[in-house]
DNA sequence: GTTGCTTACCTTTTT
DNA sequence: GGTAAGCAAC
């Protein structure tokens, strides 16, 4: 295994490059950095916090320290612990070490996400919070269903309390480590019923031997603080501790952190307090702030000597985060005076906008810059498409980067219900969400049916339907579909035992008629079938079935072929960590960016979030950052006039060069008025409505609960969070019983065979039917 | 049980 | 303006 790697390479490494390496003891993967780099690589023992600016050469100290302590054998690679936040930086780490060290690399098995590495830990104990080591972790999708049944069963009204909203709200409980018990009072849904839901929810969680990403940290925590000696087996086990991304800890990914560590802890943190912008995910600004109370004796580095960026794009970015109050603050400096100041324009409309875009790209790509080369970086998806139609229009090659995430695609999703039922028959969400896909004959009131027997019986969905389709509870044809349901099932569970997944999965789809279902629908099909066929392509690079399902629950993400030569489009927050020659920043005016629901939700701290991201928008661009604003935007269909964001007046002038042709538009078109300033551009204040809209309908929102009250307040004793068979039904017939049932009416017992009767119903007929469908008659 | 129409809601951002 | 859920009609 792991443990009998041969030592790292990297002595080798060290020797092998420059004539530099042998003459002095300082290995050359070392002399590259600048002193403060090289102190944050060197200073392996003890709690080391490292403010790392945008630009500073962060990831390049992370993994020279990783190296760094494996060469000089402090450590061997599986007693490393590395969290990053998104997969993406954690398979950038793994890369760039394996070239640093070769292929002893493999085995740093705790390097991944915070959840990656929760989940593998978690694995080894599920049994200690009631799980078994093969449970499934449940998507939004999922969890959303489950919180539906849930409210449902409780007789709340899901329209005033969304099950959307109950997921975000437990979510965030979880973020802060709070399980049911632990919920403060204050914290609630539902007029009372938060705590009684969220408890619900948990164990019908652990029923359905699942769990949701915010489980993977809060199980972990209370096995680790409940388990002192699991707890100290860790501490040793990870000699060193790394984290990336330190600003965007949440409160139990710290509670986290702290159990893992020992009070003489290696941990080195890196991070940025400038670009934390995940706090509407839970991340804690707080967490960096007060790092060296945490660890008494930390050591803090700052890494300021930015390579990336112009001085001017510098001097813009510092300018703006400098409105900040929130900041450990730091000064980011460059030697490269070169470049040109950062652009900025105002236009007309959406449509000027990226026309605007679209033309500057094509100019760039004149003068011989790679398309690959450009982004475009946008606050909200929705924006994308403005630009995506106008290059399409240009053949302009671009690239959507995250975008609807491939995984949470309904083609996909249907795909791997099916295989999940085939890999394990317990899992109910999986069955009810393709039992009828394609269309079966089996409607809703036969699911609700045989999910209710299920749940009375305390088995699985599967199970009940084992069950029903020998029994006359429902109609003689819902049973035939079933019936081929499961005899399907039961052939492709055979088949997965000597064929390869992606094969598996071929066959599934063909036999089950969902590739006939999508060729049928002459619009989307041909695109999902495409999905589909990606799909089980992806699927080959998994040893089993079961590795791969566990890779893309916890990897909602994929990994796509080669980047082409295209422009790159995503989301300000998809851009960290990302650099482009060229950046260009659209959609900064109030309201857009900054984000009205930040500022209406979070006050001032939103706002500083959303500068936050305004100031790792421009620290993207190494060469040329190009901002824009436009006066009227189609939002919702509507016409709104815009105001320009207020990060735009807080560039410093000095490294901004701006010019606006939106003022006398509609007096005298296509005049341009150059000027400095555009805020006092007199057509912007006239129709200013904006953000008036998006406010005018939080306000309604608001207030609508407290208007109209709801209908079901009151419900009594939390037992009717779950649905439970009628209490008048249940065991104890006695052959001759008199019974009653809902369809067949009277009848006497006849033949019992667990749950099962065989009744003669007076009018129907002989009968087989499920006890608890029938209540005793005198 | 399924199809087709109407309506409500939507737009943050991700593991 | 687009989409998904909900509802009435087949």
């Amino acid at each position: 295994m792991t443990d009998s790697l041969p030592a790292p390479r990297i002595s080798d490494l060290a020797r092998s490059r420059g004539p530099g390496g042998v003459a002095h003891d300082v290995p050359d993967y070392l002399s590259g950095l600048n002193p403060e780099q090289r102190e944050a690589v060197e200073t392996t023992e003890g709690p080391v916090l490292v403010l790392a600016g945008a630009g500073t050469g962060k990831t390049r100290v992370l993994t020279t320290r990783l190296a760094h302590i494996l060469a000089t054998g402090r450590a061997r690679p599986w007693e490393l612990l590395v969290v990053t936040f998104t997969n993406k930086a954690a398979r950038e780490m793994r890369e760039r070490i394996t070239h640093l060290i070769g292929p002893s690399a493999e085995g740093l098995r705790w390097l991944g996400t915070f959840h990656s590495v929760a989940a593998q830990i978690l694995r080894r104990h599920a049994e200690l919070v009631g799980l078994k080591s093969t449970f499934t972790i449940l998507d939004t999708d999922d969890q959303e269903r489950l919180l539906k049944q849930l409210l449902e069963a409780a007789n709340i009204d899901t329209k005033r309390w969304t099950p959307k909203s109950l997921a975000g709200l437990i979510d965030h409980w979880k973020n802060r480590g709070w399980t049911p018990e632990k919920l403060p009072s204050g914290e609630d849904f539902a007029n009372g019923k938060g705590q009684t839901l969220y408890a619900a929810y948990q164990s019908r969680l652990a029923t359905l031997n699942a769990c949701d990403f915010g489980d993977l940290l809060l199980h972990n925590l209370t096995i680790l603080s409940k388990h002192a000696d699991i707890a100290e087996e860790y501490r040793r086990r990870f000699r060193y501790i790394l984290v990336d991304e330190y600003q965007d800890t949440n409160v139990a990914q710290y509670l986290w952190l702290r159990l893992l560590t020992s009070s003489t802890g290696n941990v080195c943190c890196v991070g940025d307090d400038d670009q934390s912008i995940y706090g509407w995910r839970g991340a804690e600004v707080d967490n960096i702030l007060r790092f060296e109370k945490d660890f008494p004796g930390a050591k803090i580095v700052k890494l300021e000597r930015n390579y990336r960026s112009t001085s001017h794009i510098l001097g813009a970015a510092s300018g703006l985060i400098a409105a900040n109050r929130d900041r450990l603050g730091k000064t980011l400096w460059t030697e490269d005076q070169s470049g040109d100041k950062v652009r900025v324009r105002g236009v007309w409309d959406g449509e000027a906008e990226s026309r605007l875009i679209a033309d500057e790209i094509e100019t760039a790509r004149r003068s011989g810059m790679n398309y690959k080369d450009m982004a475009v970086l946008v606050r909200a998806s929705f924006q994308m498409r403005a630009f995506e139609e106008r290059f399409v229009l240009l053949a302009i090659p671009y690239v959507v980067i995250g975008g609807p995430r491939f995984f949470e695609r309904a083609e996909i999703r249907d795909a791997h219900a099916y295989l999940r039922l085939i890999q394990s028959e317990d899992d109910d969400l999986a069955f009810e969400r393709i039992v009828n896909v394609p269309k079966r004959g089996i409607g809703d009131t036969s699911v609700q049916k045989i999910l209710q027997i299920a749940r009375h019986n305390g088995v699985s969905a599967m199970a009940a339907v084992r069950d029903l389709i020998t029994s006359d509870e429902l109609q003689a044809r819902t049973r035939t579909a079933l019936s081929t349901f499961v005899r399907d099932l039961d052939r492709w569970r055979a088949l997965a035992a000597d064929t390869r997944h992606w094969l598996l999965t071929e066959t599934v789809l063909e036999e089950s008629g969902y590739t006939d279902m999508q060729k049928a629908d002459r619009a989307t099909g041909p695109a999902r079938l495409d999905n589909l066929k990606e799909l089980t392509q992806a699927m080959q690079s998994f040893e089993t079935l079961g590795t791969y399902l566990e890779h893309v629950s916890l990897v909602m993400d994929m990994d796509r072929g080669p980047a082409s030569d295209a422009v790159q489009i995503m989301t300000l927050h998809g851009a960290k960590g990302l650099e482009f020659p060229l950046v260009f920043l659209p959609g900064w005016e109030e309201g857009v960016f900054p984000s009205q629901r930040s500022i209406d939700e979070k006050g001032e701290k939103g706002l500083e979030e959303e500068r936050r991201l305004a100031y790792v928008g421009v620290t993207r661009a190494k060469q040329d950052a190009r901002i824009s604003f436009v006066a009227n935007r189609l939002v919702y269909g509507r016409w709104t006039s815009q105001l320009p964001s207020r990060f735009v007046d807080e560039l410093p002038i000095a490294h901004v060069e701006a010019e606006s042709d939106t003022g006398y538009y509609g007096a005298s078109a296509g005049m341009k008025e150059a000027k400095n300033r555009w805020d006092d551009a007199p057509s912007f204040g006239a129709g200013y409505t904006s953000p008036g809209w998006q406010r005018a309908q939080a306000v309604t929102a608001s207030r609508a609960p407290a208007a109209r009250p709801a209908r079901n307040t009151v419900i009594e004793g939390e037992g009717r969070l779950v649905a439970t068979a009628d209490p008048k039904t249940g065991a104890g017939f006695k052959k001759g019983q008199r019974v009653f049932h809902q369809k067949f009416g009277y009848g006497s017992v006849r033949v019992i065979e667990g749950n099962k009767l065989t009744v003669t119903f007076d009018k129907a007929g002989e009968k087989k039917v499920i006890d608890t469908f029938v209540e005793k008659a005198d």
